[in-house]
DNA sequence: GGGTAAATTAACCATATGGTTAAATACGAC
DNA sequence: GTCGTATTTAACCATATGGTTAATTTACCC
């Protein structure tokens, strides 16, 4: 079964838009209102609004108040999420690799071996 | 303007499905066939086909053939990829937060003015 | 209160995503 | 060639995503 995992969706997903990382590298200069983050990107604010409310959800921003503004700022913690999933698995990765010099040892010990399954 | 980046698209989008994330974490530990990735994840076999169009065309994983078996492998470049970017985004943001003294008198200043515009 | 600016919500639309079942393809074995 | 197994393709469907314009909300200013 498949260890299901709302939050990494959620982050990754919002990862994967271009206008979305374009507002987070803003974002990491500090706070930005809303017409700021629009400003360089081609699109109306009601779509930057869409894109906000999904970073919101995957939580790699918080908003507040500020009159008329709602400045926008980026929070660190579903980065590291993202990225020690990523890192396990060039880990297990890596640890395969490690192996595979000792499994072709094994396998030239076995010369006489004939069995052709996946490989 | 937004700085597109199709790699990236594909990469974070590829990861944002928990199917797909289970079928890599599985190829961490080497080479599998479609149906053996297919057996812990409760869909038909034409929706595990799908997801792996996804990451091949993320460059997540490549296919070798061996029969009737299409036998799946991961690569890992587009794993260092996202990790770059990630790490990249983290890094602007821990110099952030060394600026973060200064950033909080300029708050301030704005804090009394009443045109206040955040910038 | 009325005017203006920032941002969101509503309504809508096109396309993408994620799934299904049924049919087709690819390949080894007989 | 026929049979069986692995996988993909085709056709279809429901919902999500990403965008638009128009209307609405929120808050400051006069």
């Amino acid at each position: 079964m498949v260890k299901y995992d709302d939050e990494l969706d959620a982050i990754f997903m919002a990862l994967s838009h271009p206008a979305r990382r374009a507002m987070l590298a803003r974002l990491g200069e500090g706070e930005a209102t809303v017409g700021e983050l629009a400003q360089p990107l081609d699109m109306s604010l009601p779509a930057v609004t869409k894109h906000l409310k999904v970073m919101e959800k995957a939580r790699l921003i918080s908003r507040s108040r500020n009159a008329q503004w709602r400045p926008c700022r980026r929070e660190e913690a579903p980065l590291i999420t993202a990225s020690i999933w990523i890192e396990e698995q060039r880990k297990v990765w890596e640890s395969r690799l490690d192996r595979l010099e000792d499994y072709l040892h094994v396998m030239e010990q076995e010369e006489g071996s004939n069995d052709g399954q996946a490989r």
